[in-house]
DNA sequence: CGTGTCAACCTGAGCA
DNA sequence: TGCTCAGGTTGACACG
C-alpha cells in the first residue's frame, strides 16, 4: 500500500465532514485524526471496524491504540454511570474532575503555575489522570487566573480614573473661584500669570498633577 | 431555554 | 523540528 499519509487523514476527514482539510504539521495531522476519531468512535464505539475502513495500514497501529484509548477515556459510556440512563453513545461526554482531583491541581497550581515534564507525569499519575488532562487543566487555569486579573485590574483603572476626574472637576472649581476673587496682584495670581500652570497633589495617587490655565 | 462554566481542542508564535 | 504556551473556540453539562 502505498506511503499516502495526508490522503489517509483527508479521506477520513471527507467522509466525516470536516471538508478535507490536510493540516501542515504532523502534530496537527494527528490531532485532526484524533478528532476524526472523536467521531468515528460516535458512529462505531468499538472503533476497530469505522477506522479500518478509512486508514491505510501505516495508521492501523496507531489507529487502534487511539480508539482503545478513547473507550477507557470516557469510562462512564460504558454504563457505568447509573444514573445516567441516556447513555446514547456520544463520543464526547464532559469529563467532570472530582473535587479531590480540583483541589489537587490547585494547590499544584497555588505552588507553580507551570509544570516541567517530570512534575506533570507525576501529577497525573497521582491524580490517575493522561498527562495531556493536567496538560490542558493547566493551561486553562493560567487562561481563568489571566482573566480575572484583567478584570481586577480593570476595576481598579475604572476608579483611579474616576477619582482622577473627580480630582480634576474639583481643582477646576477651586481655580474659578480664586479667579473671582482677584481683586488685586496677589502672589498666587502673580505667579499663575507667569507659568499658565498650577501644579497639586492628587489625593487619590498621592502624584503631583498639573492643572493647565 | 438561555446562559455560564469548563474540559478539550485548534492555531500561531516563540524557543531551544 | 518538536514542544510549550497564549488566546480563542467548541461542545457537554448544570442551573435558574
Amino acid at each position: 500500500m502505498e506511503d499516502n499519509n495526508e490522503e489517509c487523514i483527508t479521506g477520513l476527514c471527507l467522509g466525516i465532514g470536516m471538508g478535507g482539510h490536510v493540516p501542515k504539521k504532523n502534530k496537527q495531522k494527528e490531532n485532526k485524526a484524533v478528532a476524526c476519531l472523536d467521531l468515528a468512535f460516535e458512529l462505531c464505539p468499538k472503533g476497530e471496524e469505522a477506522i479500518n475502513v478509512n486508514l491505510h495500514h501505516h495508521h492501523h497501529e496507531k489507529v487502534e491504540r487511539i480508539s482503545l484509548e478513547r473507550i477507557h477515556e470516557y469510562p462512564n459510556e460504558k454504563s457505568t454511570d447509573s444514573d445516567n440512563s441516556n447513555n446514547n453513545n456520544r463520543c464526547r461526554k464532559k469529563l467532570r474532575l472530582s473535587k479531590e482531583q480540583s483541589s489537587m491541581l490547585e494547590n499544584s497550581f497555588k505552588q507553580h503555575s507551570t509544570l516541567n515534564p517530570v512534575q506533570k507525569q507525576a501529577l497525573a499519575d497521582q491524580l490517575n489522570l493522561k498527562t495531556r488532562q493536567v496538560e490542558v487543566w493547566f493551561q486553562n487555569r493560567r487562561a481563568r487566573t489571566k482573566l480575572k486579573q484583567t478584570e481586577v485590574d480593570h476595576e481598579l483603572l475604572k476608579k483611579h480614573c474616576q477619582n482622577l476626574s473627580d480630582e480634576n472637576k474639583r481643582l477646576k472649581k477651586e481655580l474659578q473661584e480664586l479667579r473671582a476673587l482677584k481683586v488685586g496682584p496677589s502672589p498666587l495670581c502673580i505667579q499663575l500669570s507667569k507659568t499658565a500652570t498650577l501644579t497639586t497633589m492628587c489625593s487619590s495617587c498621592d502624584r503631583e498633577l498639573k492643572l493647565v490655565n
